[in-house]
DNA sequence: CTTTTATATCGAAACGTTTCGATACCCTGT
DNA sequence: ACAGGGTATCGAAACGTTTCGATATAAAAG
């Protein structure tokens, strides 16, 4: 390979200025169609690419957001982040930037665990996407440096958030399985310090406040919440603790889906057929729900469309420092497959089925 | 927050020359121990960094590798390269170096999908992980940039390459299968025209023949292979056919961990009891693994140590420019756990059991 | 005591861009 | 014929580093 182009090449090939190589680029000042025909033949012809790094070195920006994850939810059970990530990198691209991804344990002690691209200042703006420690929020807002919490929050710090309708996808579970005559409605999950379970147990709740089933809103025997990670052993802990306390219900509500694969794991090792004897949803819409057995009724959440639009705030910010704070809420959509089908269990043919959707 | 701090003010706060500011940063040539420790005090003091940009522009470096994945790997059903991210991230990590990650779709046209960190020379090298469209690593190869192949290969371009014993790790599982009295043993896979999934097919072929077993590895009724990607309804549709087929077996090896897990499912609808009945192995260790009922024996891959491995051999091409191709081949391991314990079966007992493990 | 050698510091050039002001040209209107 | 303004092009400075001599001092060797 030839070595590498740089614009002043560009320039003696096309027998102009440097700087007039640089304004056909970048389309600021007075170029005769003539001359941009010529350089911009020339630039085609070898393949140049001006260099991002003298680029950002002049304009002071670097070009880069910095992508913030705890490693717990890039590789645990969720494939969730993964596709927040690939939305926000769709739609960084758009916009010719770059995404410095890195992650974040359990704990946060600057300067030791402090994300590098903070230190040297090598990105314009962060995205942090699920909970993270408290600390580094609290480290990254004196900084001065704009970022968005995606399907997160500080408790008490106010953030540049986007977040998930959580209240009302949970509402929409509830309010389904309402419809379809379950009323003795469990519900199930883990991770209950994280603020978005929080809410949508709140949203569980009041759905049913709403109906006049307060006393089973207000029932905690049929309510099992825990403070560890959501796992599909969670689930199956959560459902065999009720099924143990021999309360009476018909439905259970779970905080994920990855909870909800518990739940009829362990279901279906109790021999309870579900949605015969027990209506399951869960929340998320992993790409696995539509294929389990039965295909599990659940709360879609748009993964890709959080990347995004996180992405876009942050260029709002961006764009208008010194604005002030944004929010952005992403709503839900119930996707109704077999768990929840009385129909299903009574003639074996679901009577409306939800598939895969794309984001 | 105070305005950037340069290496200019350092060294005027030091009552230095920047030359020698940049000398105890960099360590490279003779600095008086007074002198540094004055500098280093107001460096910390002021919580200077240098400019990353600044820095790549003279050295010409640009401290970034890419990371290209297929968009189908990264949030499909499967957390692999979610993990191989991660443990790439973490190597990079200690030389200072950025992962800059992008997706490619199943095909690949350039210039339109040509990864913009190629194009604008954005980064020092290249790590490709899973299977991604053939004309893109024909179209990196001639790019004289230094590039690694994670658990994939180019049918006839060779390159550094990073692999799975994927060989190995299917004649462990059969060998493990044939210890305990399995004798009929089928194969159940999709994605056959990826190599690892075909290696692993050769690799149930040949623990087979080397235990006399030669009618089975032979038999096409037993094997189930499609060249879809691989998701837990293949798996579901591959039991179902092979006893449609009402040939006789008591195990099935799966080309990896969400076939098997479709194929569970798929037994249990019919009514077949795992082990009873049926062993079901996997392949990938993905953590779901060891949560399902009954939890999956699989052969593990060190998802973490791919990225990890992968980014030393990149740098080794980095440092030794010119140097020949490189290979790497991970091993894997056999996780046993309940899946393929007639122990179990009989006693209710499991007579051994891995549970996680970190990678 | 002079020449080497090792140590310490500095000034200036270079990296590849963008951008600002300067210059020069050609019209148009008076 | 000339002022004024739009158009086109260019040279040079600036961005924040590293690095390559150059220079200066001190210690070692002859």
């Amino acid at each position: 390979m030839m070595a590498k182009m740089t614009i002043k090449d560009m320039a003696r090939l096309a027998g102009v200025s440097v700087s007039t190589v640089s304004l056909v680029l970048s389309n600021h000042g007075y170029v005769s169609a003539k001359t941009r025909r010529r350089v911009e033949r020339i630039i085609a012809k070898h393949n140049y690419h001006p260099r991002q790094t003298a680029r950002n070195l002049v304009s002071g920006r670097t070009g880069n957001m910095g992508f913030i994850i705890s490693d717990i939810h890039l590789s645990g059970t969720e494939f969730f982040y993964s596709r927040v990530l690939l939305g926000a990198e769709l739609e960084a691209r758009k916009k010719d930037y770059y995404l410095l991804v890195t992650t974040v344990g359990d704990t946060f002690q600057p300067p030791r665990d402090t994300p590098r691209f903070l230190k040297g200042g090598d990105v314009d703006g962060v995205i942090i996407a699920g909970s993270v420690p408290e600390e580094l929020v609290a480290y990254l807002h004196p900084l001065n440096i704009p970022y968005v919490l995606v399907d997160y929050k500080h408790p008490s710090i106010d953030s540049n958030l986007v977040q998930i309708e959580n209240h009302d996808g949970a509402c929409q579970a509830v309010e389904h399985l309402l419809r379809h005559g379950y009323r003795r409605i469990a519900f199930v999950g883990g991770s209950c310090r994280h603020a978005s379970i929080r809410e949508r147990f709140r949203g569980y709740q009041s759905a049913l406040h709403q109906a006049g089933l307060s006393e089973v809103a207000q029932d905690d025997s049929l309510h099992f919440l825990v403070p560890e990670e959501t796992t599909a052993l969670i689930g199956a802990r959560g459902i065999n603790t009720l099924l143990d306390r021999a309360v009476q219900f018909d439905a259970v509500v779970c905080a994920n889906d990855t909870t909800a694969l518990g739940c009829l794991n362990a279901l279906q090792e109790r021999g309870l057929n579900v949605p015969g004897d027990m209506a399951v949803i869960g929340f998320d819409d992993i790409r696995y729900a539509a294929e389990t057995k039965p295909a599990l009724t659940t709360v879609h959440v748009p993964k890709l469309e959080l990347g995004v639009q996180a992405v876009r705030l942050l260029f709002e910010c961006l764009e208008n420092p010194g604005g002030g704070l944004y929010h952005r809420s992403i709503g839900t959509e119930l996707m109704v497959r077999e768990s929840t089908s009385r129909v299903l269990a009574e003639t074996g043919q679901p009577y409306e089925c939800h598939g895969l959707v794309a984001d």
